[in-house]
RNA sequence: CGGGGUGUGGCGCAGUUGGUAGCGCGCGUGGUUUGGGACCACGAGGCCGGAGGUUCGAGCCCUCUCACCCCGACCA
């Protein structure tokens, strides 16, 4: 490629309000270009990388058996309103309407269209299992897209659903997925963690999100030392340690408190405790209107997911208002943990690692005393409902270290969710009889996997890429104005194509600080520079992007060293 | 969807108490340069996000809208 025919110019000036590094860099060295919020265009040089990624997918997932098909991008509404999804969905679904009124999601995920496709075919045991994927353009109407790459409104996913007869089957699947995923990452310079994580609507065992480190990402897990246990914080477990064994339980009672108090921290200052010593409320609504009352130890803070789960809330829950707690009699600060008619309660299952709370019953001027869970009031539930608190254990007491990632791809089991909300999605098994069929189901952003290896690949000059996906292989360019240098640079660019080397020439007439400046920013692994100086040196200027030095490489070497490098 | 902010040539910004729009980058032409984003000269390019209002007069004041950015709540 000549650069200066490359439709997409490096550019100077970026946007202050663009903030993250991988965004920032992107759009200074010409890969992508924002359309509206959330919404970029691939220039070609993005556009080069953003195949390389799927190459690497595609790869890896023919390596593991899975096949490439895809899908309409336009799904028919009734199926997403077969498995009552169109008001479920953790993103909001965008739908569209044909000349004859036909309706339709703009696609946000396939786990219908390929249902649909399978049940077309009479299948049976002797056709399972089988890993169907596709990459195709996915819609999420995002509240609010931010960070480039990292979280937008429409984007390539690379979207895998596996059919399997029974559970076990699909094991051996999520195994072999979990090995993919991981070379994927692995390939493209990404080092990931596979964390338990939440898969919402569904519950069950397996579900992983792959993250990779970084300070900007959006997920927060927790990790013991060895690695043996990851858990994003939505879904860890962790121990609750005694507060007070050692203390006798005493009669509850009813005493004065200063109406001042009125915080977690106002009640460490009066009674002199830890905020373990209290009790915590949090109240939240659920899709259908009911009221959810958490109560929690005082230092825990409450997860809604979990919470959620605990009350099976489909759908996810909301903080409720103070409209909302009126309707119970009683205002924020002042809910009590036990009382109320037709509201819910969850207690977390640190309510049993204190004796003697205190709480739970605040009015103006008084507060319950020396309340003891069990005896003097019971939660509905009573379940794991908190977030885990910094530097806690797991439960067989190995201590767990907080990270923070971005979440590049996920596998997860849908099991007979789908097959048992959809009609006919069945297969007929060895005894005869119709059975839905056990299903998983594995993601990858490409887009956002590209915008994260940027934000781990780069330095204060530039992108640094990857070899694997770097949109060429060799960034060459000629300095100075000498003839004779011109025309070695214009043969050497012929000899490199010959030898099936993916260029890029910067053939521009410009100056030396502007091309070797351009050439940092882009990133490609192998910078050749042809000048009246290095040809006197014996050759060319060889530099590796990672690396600070330069060296010489003789002309007939050319193609060896590259082949070496590039094999290596 | 809550809180905060910004909309002015392609991009980044300035624009005072209201008086009819400027700077840098980029772009074009000519010239001088040529190993780390050069310099000179000339030039093109603007319904000041949109609508309505106040005023003799609005980029600036008021109202309403739209878009985008940042912080939260939600997700590959």
């Amino acid at each position: 490629m000549l650069y200066s025919t490359l439709f997409g110019k490096t550019i100077k000036n970026v946007d202050q309000n663009v903030k993250l590094i991988s965004h920032r860099l992107l759009l200074q060295a010409g890969f992508i270009r924002e359309s509206v919020a959330g919404r970029y265009y691939f220039l070609p040089l993005g556009m080069k990388v953003r195949d390389k990624v799927v190459d690497v997918i595609e790869e890896e997932m023919d390596k593991a058996g899975a096949q490439k098909m895809i899908t309409p991008v336009l799904h028919p509404l009734e199926l997403w309103e077969e498995t009552n999804r169109t008001s479920s969905v953790g993103f909001e679904l965008m739908t569209i309407e044909d000349q004859r009124g036909a309706k339709f999601a703009l696609g946000g995920t396939a786990e219908e269209m390929m249902v649909d496709v399978v049940r077309k075919f009479n299948i049976s045991y002797k056709d399972l299992p089988f890993n169907i994927y596709q990459f195709s353009p996915k819609f999420r109407d995002e509240k609010r897209a931010r960070g480039g790459l990292l979280r937008v409104r429409e984007f390539l996913m690379k979207d895998g659903y596996s059919f399997h007869a029974d559970e076990k089957d699909f094991k051996q699947e999520y195994e072999k997925m979990w090995q993919t995923y991981s070379t994927i990452f692995d390939r493209m310079g990404l080092k990931t963690v596979p964390i338990e994580s939440d898969n919402g609507y569904i519950g069950g065992d397996y579900c992983h999100e792959f993250v990779v480190n970084s300070e900007i990402g959006e997920s927060r897990f927790l990790m013991t030392e060895d690695g043996s246990y990851a858990a994003h914080e939505e879904v860890a477990v962790f121990k609750r340690e005694m507060i007070n064994p050692e203390d006798e339980p005493k009669p509850m009672e009813i005493i004065e408190q200063p109406e001042w108090v009125q915080t977690m921290e106002d009640n460490e200052k009066h009674y002199k405790l830890p905020s373990s010593r209290f009790l915590k409320n949090v109240v939240y609504k659920t899709k259908d209107g009911r009221l959810i009352i958490a109560t929690l130890r005082g230092d825990l803070q409450a997860n809604p997911i979990k919470v959620a789960h605990a009350v099976k809330a489909v759908g996810g829950l909301e903080p409720a208002t103070d409209k909302d707690l009126a309707t119970i009699g009683t205002k924020t600060g002042y809910v009590h943990c036990w009382g109320y008619k037709g509201v819910t309660t969850v207690g977390d299952l640190s309510l049993k690692t204190v004796v003697n709370f205190i709480g739970g019953q605040k009015e103006e001027k008084t507060d319950s005393f020396n309340v003891n869970y069990g005896r003097d009031f019971e939660c509905d539930v009573l379940a794991d409902i908190a977030l885990p608190p910094e530097g806690c254990m797991t439960e067989d007491g190995k201590k767990m270290v907080e990270g923070r990632g971005i979440e590049v791809g996920n596998i997860f089991q849908l099991g007979t969710h789908y097959s048992t909300k959809m009609d006919k999605a069945v297969f007929t098994d060895s005894d005869g009889k119709a059975k839905p069929y056990y299903m998983g189901c594995y993601g990858i952003g490409v887009g956002r996997t590209m915008g994260t290896i940027v934000e781990v690949h780069h330095d204060d000059k530039g992108i640094v890429w990857p070899k694997n996906v770097a949109p060429y292989q060799v960034h060459m360019t000629q300095l100075g104005n000498d003839e004779g240098a011109a025309q070695k640079a214009r043969e050497t660019y012929e000899k490199l194509l010959a030898a099936g080397f993916e260029t890029l020439y910067d053939d521009r007439d410009a100056r030396a600080g502007e091309k070797l400046n351009n050439a940092d920013l882009i990133g490609i692994p192998v910078r050749l520079v042809i000048s009246n100086r290095s040809l006197e040196n014996g050759g060319f200027e060889w530099k590796i992007r990672s690396e600070e030095e330069s060296r010489i490489v003789a002309e007939d070497d050319l193609i060896s060293e590259l082949t070496k490098f590039y094999e290596a």
